[in-house]
DNA sequence: CAGCTACGTTAGCACCGTTACGTTAGTGGT
DNA sequence: ACCACTAACGTAACGGTGCTAACGTAGCTG
């Protein structure tokens, strides 16, 4: 493959170095948004986008990990801006929750590749992971916190945030497999997203006071909630 | 990196060429085990694994990925027989499927590479992705059908499987958010599991009822639920 | 024994991420 | 005005990857 066109980039001036770098990450974002995998995107190929030669790229970025985590913080950026602006509209605290949660997912899928990448690629931390704990979880953590004080949800002596994992991971499911698995039978995607964050929560009001059932009652309580008696009790449910 | 050692591979007899197939596949697979991921594990090591020349992994299989897939197969089997091993020790409807829920995450971690292999790379279906619809979510729905036909969970004129889409995307979310971000604050993972279990479980039963709910009297409804009167409603719900 | 074919090899292409080292150009010191 | 210095980038190349066309060779069948 002859590079025939050489538009060669001019050279930086003396302090402005880090320009290249800039470049170089829209270059990466763009290719990334043209292929839709990471491996298609490979560093001579944002090399030769940008107009300059391989090795530049290892002057601003350690690896080619190191750059994709670059755009993957970039964009998760955008994810706090967009979880805020969805608790924005929110009436309580549930609804605040539930907003994120749709927030969550409409950017997974309108990010799919960088998100694929974020949370299943490797298992060491990133600097995309700090974006994520910091401006990201610690939203959705103090949102669990509001329908805990609330009384949506139970309070919990561990706090809220066994309860934001929870949520978390179960729309993340719900996200990644309408990502890597979007032949599969989902219907209609917005309800089930809908469905999935009201089972979500429903369950979070109750599990509290589940755990404490022994098995063999769990399905007898359950059917009353379902709303068909199974053994006759009709309402009788609380537990101090 | 000079092949010293060559101890070379005998010939198989005339029609035995399928032979080679399974060493190459039970190679492929301990260098997966091995090395714990994908990319580390190449068609040349495998080939030299089995003491052969990186070609004639071509013959048997189309290539790299079709191998990787296979191995997938054979190992996601192994899933099936431990759904329905779980199954058998369950006391209920809600037992099996809440036995499976475990059997399924743990078997997401026990084969964490396969796992991510399968559920979280390319988009289009496999042959893997044919055993897993077959052999292991008819089981999941089966017993979600269980469950709508006890009474624990409410019955649905769509049937088991969204339901099911719903758990499965659930538990999955768990399972992979185990695999990948294992040091996110999980806490102890067998607690995790079932108060994640629980909450779908409780989830599935109320959502019917509750996706009919004004938005805006969600949140009192859940503050019932969760034992704390919101605005004195004490334990009134039914709908029909 | 001849020949055919399944089985495997030799040699090599195109590409990848990455590194050691040479080159250019702007800047500050004297 | 000159010169050393260094930031910014290029040249060349190494080892590795998935993959393939062409070639041999062992073993069964006539």
């Amino acid at each position: 493959m002859a590079q025939s066109t050489k538009p060669r980039r001019r050279r930086a001036p003396r302090g402005q170095g880090a320009a290249l770098r800039g470049a170089i990450l829209e270059a990466a974002r763009q290719l990334l948004a043209e292929t839709g995998s990471e491996e298609a995107v490979s560093v001579r190929s944002v090399a030769e986008k940008v107009g300059v030669t391989t090795p530049s790229i290892y002057r601003h970025f350690k690896d080619k990990d190191d750059l994709m985590d670059a755009v993957c913080s970039d964009v998760f950026g955008a994810l706090a801006n967009a979880l805020a602006k969805a608790a924005d509209g929110a009436a309580g605290p549930l609804d605040r929750l539930l907003a994120q949660g749709r927030a969550y997912i409409d950017f997974a899928l309108a990010n799919s590749e960088e998100y694929r990448m974020v949370f299943m690629g490797g298992c060491a931390p990133t600097n995309t992971d700090d974006v994520l704990t910091n401006d990201c979880f610690s939203q959705v953590i103090a949102a669990v916190g509001a329908c805990m004080e609330a009384g949506i949800f139970p309070s919990s002596p561990d706090g809220p945030l066994p309860v934001a994992m929870r949520l978390f991971a179960a729309v993340h499911g719900l996200a990644a497999l309408l990502i890597c698995k979007p032949w599969m039978p989902w219907g209609d995607v917005g309800s089930m997203v809908e469905a999935m964050l009201l089972m979500c929560a429903a369950g979070c009001s109750l599990e509290g006071s589940l755990a404490s059932l022994a098995p063999a009652e769990l399905a007898g309580e359950l059917s009353v909630l379902a709303g068909r008696p199974a053994r006759g009790k009709l309402p009788g449910r609380r537990r101090a």
